[in-house]
RNA sequence: GCUGGAAUCGUGUAGCGGCAAUCACAAGAGACUGUAAAUCUCUCGCCUUCGGGCUUCGUAGGUUCGAGUCCUACUUCCAGCA
């Protein structure tokens, strides 16, 4: 049985605007959950399954953490469990907003397998992983996974993904939608930019009849694909921004795709320039920082990453003057970043002391670097949206931008 | 002193007649963007116009078309016996 919770219907999901860039579709505002209140711009945490890899809820809050992301295709066969503890707040023990995906990046990442975003000077696809055959096959139905790690098959269409979503209970769900590759041409993006179209419309009415069950009112995000193609991006923006079932419309949209990180800019513009304005927007998957500026200044509100996360399990250390790969720093007595804020630097660990514990054989050490230095990335983006936020109210957005770019890529 | 065994990239190793020579670690370079990712790719004797060229497996000889690989001597180390 699913346990119920007590009504909370004044904490309804709503979006405010505080304040506008001059002269672009950026904001900052507040977005209301029955979890808690985003301030936006937000970089939410992805904790695929229920968990940030090497940080507790505690870790969450002392890097200042807003919300977290968590992921319906891997937390499939928990759904019920979750349901049963309450939903993913008081699941996770993190107890603040949340956001779940539907699925939709695992069409591409367990299909194509290909790079998410690929730059001019790179456009060979990225695979860390050598696919000998595709985990996911898109119909119009919907997808048949093969798990990547039993080898459990499923199938996931829009109802499927809305019942899970709907169990697991995060604040904010997205539409299953297709995530097409950089390598699909404009034909194939046509298709399946129809297909997505399709499957938002079986979202958002499945969604009305399971969105209250966990006793609070769960929200729902349409997502927006249709590749590098100005015609596909402003037709699909209008169609969703539109789209109503039974009266009810999306509470908020979801900016997909795999882009040229040159087209970027550009594609969101076209997104944005077509959506109602009210609304808030997520930027899927996306987090360096010239991206959150230019998400920002294309009227994106919140993004998730697994970079900052991952790229510290790898060595790499963000810092205001660019990354660093902590390879480089044996013994150094240098710290990560002269004025950072977050616990691993205010504890004083050193360069080469981290290095140290990420290269140690011992499995204790190793976990302690993973959980320092995801501590350290995390809070560098986190405060990059904080301060994003606050030059925006201070109507200070494009100084603020140039100054940190500056520094940051030099 | 005698008897066995061993000497190969920074380290530990594979190799038992076709070898610039295995694998691991260390080291170096790159990648990573809604997590099949505490992962992946590349380099790792010297030189290179990237075709290749050169010198290598303790030392010195020898057998062989061809030798880390077989033989002889020497050197060093380890084990056992004295």
């Amino acid at each position: 049985m699913v346990a119920k919770l007590a009504d909370n219907s004044n904490s309804q999901f709503s979006f405010e605007i505080k304040k506008k860039v001059g002269g672009a579709l950026g904001r900052a505002g507040v977005i209301h959950t029955p979890h808690g209140d985003i301030l936006t711009p937000a970089f939410m945490v992805v904790g695929t399954k229920a968990e940030v890899k090497f940080m507790t809820p505690e870790d969450l809050r002392s890097v200042n953490a807003q919300a977290m992301l968590s992921n319906g295709y891997h937390l499939r066969k928990k759904s019920a469990e979750i349901a049963e503890a309450g939903g993913l707040a008081s699941y996770s023990g993190w107890n603040g907003p949340t956001l779940t995906d539907s699925g939709g990046f695992q069409v591409m990442s367990l299909g194509s397998g290909l790079g998410k975003v690929v730059s001019m000077e790179r456009k060979k696809a990225v695979t860390n992983t050598a696919h000998k055959e595709r985990l996911a096959k898109v119909s119009d139905k919907g997808v048949d996974f093969i798990d990547p790690f039993d080898g459990e098959l499923d199938f996931i269409g829009p109802e499927e993904s809305m019942e899970i979503q709907c169990k697991i209970g995060a604040d904010i769900h997205m539409a299953f939608d297709e995530l097409t590759s950089l390598a699909d041409d404009y034909d194939y993006n046509v298709a399946a930019l129809k297909r997505t179209e399709e499957w938002a419309a079986r979202s958002l009415s499945s969604h009305l009849m399971h969105r209250d069950e966990l006793g609070y009112r769960q929200s729902l995000y349409g997502v927006l694909q249709g590749g590098r193609w100005e015609d596909l991006r402003r037709s699909t923006a209008r169609v969703l921004g539109k789209m109503t079932v039974g009266g009810t419309a999306f509470d908020g949209f979801g900016l997909g795709g795999a882009f040229l990180k040159e087209d970027l800019g550009e594609i969101l513009r076209w997104c944005d320039e077509e959506l109602p304005e009210e609304k808030p927007k997520h930027l899927l998957g996306l987090s360096r920082p010239d991206d959150i500026f230019v998400g920002t200044e294309m009227g994106a509100d919140t993004f998730d990453c697994v970079a900052p996360t991952r790229e510290a399990r790898h060595g790499k250390i963000y810092t205001a003057h660019g990354d660093i790969n902590l390879r480089k720093f044996m013994d150094s007595p240098e710290a990560l970043d002269a004025y950072c804020d977050c616990p691993t630097c205010k504890a004083g660990y050193t360069r080469g002391q981290l290095r140290a514990l990420w290269k140690s054989g011992d499995v204790q050490l190793k976990q302690k670097y993973y959980n320092l230095a995801s501590m350290h990335n995390v809070r560098f983006i986190v405060r990059l949206t904080e301060q994003i936020r606050q030059s925006i109210m201070d109507g200070k957005f494009y100084q603020f931008r140039d100054t940190f770019l500056k520094n940051y890529y030099g």
